[in-house]
DNA sequence: TTGAAAGCGTTACCAA
DNA sequence: TTGGTAACGCTTTCAA
């Protein structure tokens, strides 16, 4: 058997120990020119021969080993969900990520999929992260906090519509997007005003504020908020162009541009006029919104510059402990085009 | 001083050695009992009195002490790029990261935005992963390939539009798109077909081979392909669309869904009839195609179910040292709507 | 200026 | 059935 084996043994991976055996010296000089260790003085004529060693060998140091000794990490851990960010937050993902790289802490995304909800924390705690910044849709039990933070994790962070008690939270208050959106149609003196809900699953976390928004919009004057189910097809929408005339609906704040588009192609072909007779406002201010006809009125999202957030994780990170800080990333702006 | 340090001492992340204390058992056994270890039969009293003083102090194991003992790892490391992934791409990361999780492996992302291109493949080998599944988009060069094999990963892979020499290669061949799409509109009687090429930066590794496979599907016949930059801009589809009557097209494959609707609104207020006088064709059968009128014809994809790739991401790791595979994951077919 | 040695948390071998 | 111990790769203190 043994001769049989068709696995060619791998040439072990080469260690910091033979590098100084190949440069003719001991580990700890090794360490030491290649952190570029500054309270020790090493000969310039040690230091090519370490560096060169290390090239010829292609070594690279093992960052498992690395952080073992030093007790701790510098690694970001970023959860993801099962559905694809925006564009807007996927800039946002990367600003932070380059911010934090700069800081020196190295990012990593981490997918829970097909892990139970309860294993989760324990799955990220494995790694040993000084940092964790998770969306807000994952849902983060104190229990699970506490098990980072007991795994030596300094800041726990989640990332999303809703904070989460005893984590710090970076919010993106989605009531903004609908008491904007809200706040524009009544201006422009629409009362009675559908919101629509999307059915698709995971949605709720942004539509239920957003709904909230608009509600807090028309609080105290005459105008009526209407929760209106869709899911992302056309018979559904169909079926909700439908429902307007009977509802007295005159306007819809469609949870944002792609909803807004389908809504809008269901209104037309139901014989409604957009405005004239029901105004619609999406959100995202995507590219699509200005190629429809009549252009699509919109709320445009902006979130908060990466950076000074990076250094906020960094802060929390050297400073753990306190209370949990609450930061809003989220600026919402209406739009107005021809739809409204 | 010492007593004015802000930062309070934190409590000790509990090792497997506080756990076997707490149990009054060595730390060997309680490895044995956390990992089930089936070669060694242990009491069950003794189990019980692990695992209750395991979940007293919230021990969670470290990954990188374990990995480090074991001389390897079971972290598969996914290298993220700058731009989104499409709907379809985000499904398939999804399903391929549960069905290496299926396999017992970590599976990780890690995004290199702000790292010197020949940094990169050093920061991914510091991992020590034991797969990489890189975008194709990343430049892999022979060193940086080499660079890995040597810190121990068993199994480079890329994943995107080309191959890469030296690596496996999961392919998403995107002539196929454009063979499909100018097939399609030859079919239909269209002779010169202009091929849309997006100016933003990135996404050269797609529409250069869409075009090439255009070029491929009008081979030997007497019709002609015309590339036509474009940036995602009004103005500059108003651009475009003037060019048309001037060119003589009569078809145009719009790259995407997204730049076909650009560009269908331009043609439409330029006065040109579609699919009339231009025939518009576009790609990834995104619901807005179906929504706009006329309706979007469109290149429909379909990408490899992700539980056999993640089984030969395994055999890979496990059998390493073959002469890199290559395997086309994507399956591309045109569907007749009314722009076409 | 350099080297020896300890120790980080884990697991596996061998002994009891 | 359980425990002692060595080793994984690295950094750092102490000693030379």
């Amino acid at each position: 058997m043994s001769q049989l084996s068709n696995q060619p043994a791998p040439r072990p991976v080469p260690t910091s120990a033979d590098v100084a055996r190949l440069a003719g010296v001991s580990r700890a000089t090794v360490s030491y020119v290649l952190n570029n260790n500054a309270t020790v003085r090493i000969s310039e004529s040690t230091r090519r021969r370490v560096r060169e060693a290390a090239t010829d060998l292609g070594y690279v140091p093992h960052a498992a080993a690395r952080s073992l000794r030093a007790g701790h990490t510098r690694m970001v851990l970023l959860p993801t969900t099962n559905f694809p960010a925006g564009r807007l937050q996927h800039r946002f993902f990367h600003e932070l990520e380059s911010g934090l790289r700069r800081l020196d802490y190295t990012v990593v995304q981490y997918g829970s999929t097909g892990l139970a909800p309860e294993d989760v924390p324990r799955a990220w705690a494995e790694l040993r992260p000084v940092a964790v910044i998770a969306p807000s849709t994952i849902a983060l039990t104190p229990q699970g906090i506490s098990v980072l933070g007991r795994s030596g994790a300094r800041a726990v962070i989640t990332l999303g519509p809703q904070p989460v008690p005893g984590a710090h939270a970076l919010v993106m208050d989605q009531r903004k997007v609908g008491n904007c959106a809200a706040g524009h149609l009544l201006e422009r003196g629409r009362r009675h005003i559908g919101v629509v809900m999307p059915e698709e699953a995971g949605l709720a976390p942004f539509s239920e504020p957003r709904l909230a928004g608009a509600r807090q919009a028309a609080r105290g004057g005459d105008a009526r908020i209407e929760p209106l189910p869709l899911r992302y097809d056309e018979e559904s929408a169909a079926r909700l162009a439908a429902r307007c005339r009977p509802l007295g609906l005159d306007a819809v704040f469609a949870y944002n541009d792609e909803y807004a588009m389908l809504l809008m192609r269901a209104l037309q072909d139901t014989g409604i006029d957009v405005p004239g007779e029901v105004a619609v406002v999406g959100a995202d201010d995507l590219m699509l919104g200005r190629l429809l006809r009549p252009r699509l009125s919109t709320v445009r999202l902006e979130l908060a510059t990466a950076q000074p957030l990076a250094d906020l994780v960094d802060r929390l990170v050297r400073q753990p402990g306190g209370p949990p800080e609450h930061h809003d990333l989220l600026r919402a702006g209406a739009v107005h085009r021809e739809s409204s």
